[in-house]
DNA sequence: AGATTAATATACCGTTCGGTATACAAAATG
DNA sequence: CATTTTGTATACCGAACGGTATATTAATCT
């Protein structure tokens, strides 16, 4: 690993641990064993590193969300995709992806927020076109795809966040198909399935 | 309003608008128009503060809750009733509201982070009794009470979250019993009501 | 080989951080 | 009225903050 990713991945290890204001520019060069301008060589500020370890990550995951959204098939399937995708990216890093959800919750006027909202506004228009595109067929959506949208990644969410609680050191292995589709069921027709 | 209320709104202001860390102490100060003494002589440090905080508010809201998971009905009204109790919560004082949230959602070893904690794990715990008393009723939740608490309470953030995105000046007036009702009945029956 | 560029370190900048020693004023208490 | 308690301000602390001027090393290019 060279040495602009390794300070990637130490800052990563570190905002997730303790919050991206609560870490110190000091602490990330010292932990990745280097110095600070080494740091501001590749990144130029704190909240530059920050913007390129977001842009590094989300660049494979956003391009599938929009895919799934513009091509998909029923809303079931596509949920369930949707779900997958997620699932995915949040085992590929759990760090990382709680830190993002972190940033997304903290905030307005924090940069660290303004630096992860973007990609968020993305991800969720993707989705709501993903619903809109099934309004014709679902008669009772009644303009509430909006609703649905945010409702189903935060219904995602949560479960990867109880997963995460439960066994934070992935001890319990990948995500199987069958909970994904469960949390779709659930989602789409209530706790009684 | 006297100086230590004073220093509790003003710090407040400041938490949910730029975050927890994001904030110094001289910053709450001089909104206040006080010096960092009276701070100090109130809450001894900046966490001291947090914590005053918390507790001021969450000693009115947790207690609802608690009686309301020991105490019950059916299901659907233990669910309506604590969408009503978050609702009035939320309503009380918004920015409070999202500073919670933002602080429940942040970084495992950050100090503000384990201020809020025990609260949670209480309102989380007494959600939990509420489902777990009902286990007995509905056959098939399969030990899921944990994911239902987390589940329930998620569904109502959610929706207040978009709430307050959509209006979050309070334009449009509270939250009427109709909209509760339609966050139980989605989390309980599906999307499909 | 010489010149240039990329990558890293030493040592420092001014500012702000959370926190405090001390003094003083106002109010309550004897 | 004297004394203690409560509340507030001035002025300061050392440490850490984000960031940089400058020098040096290592690699690349001509």
């Amino acid at each position: 690993m060279n040495n602009k990713a390794l300070l990637m991945e130490c800052a990563k290890e570190l905002f997730y641990a303790k919050g991206y204001d609560a870490v110190g520019v000091q602490e990330i060069v010292e932990r990745a064993g280097l110095t600070k301008p080494t740091l501001y060589y590749y990144f130029g500020s704190k909240i530059g590193l920050l913007r390129t370890l977001l842009e590094t990550r989300f660049e494979h995951y956003l391009p599938q969300v929009k895919d799934l959204a513009a091509a998909g098939s029923d809303i079931r399937g596509t949920l369930y995709r949707l779900g997958e995708i997620s699932c995915a990216f949040y085992e590929e890093d759990r760090q990382f992806y709680m830190m993002m959800m972190a940033l997304l919750y903290s905030a307005r006027e924090n940069e660290a927020y303004q630096a992860v909202r973007p990609y968020f506004v993305e991800l969720y228009e993707s989705v709501v076109q993903a619903f809109e595109r099934e309004a014709g067929k679902l008669g009772n959506m009644r303009g509430r795809q909006r609703q649905f949208a945010i409702g189903f990644l935060g219904t995602i969410h949560q479960y990867l966040f109880l997963q995460w609680e439960t066994d934070p050191e992935e001890a319990s292995g990948r995500i199987g198909g069958e909970q994904i589709a469960s949390v779709v069921d659930q989602f789409m027709y209530g706790i009684f399935t």
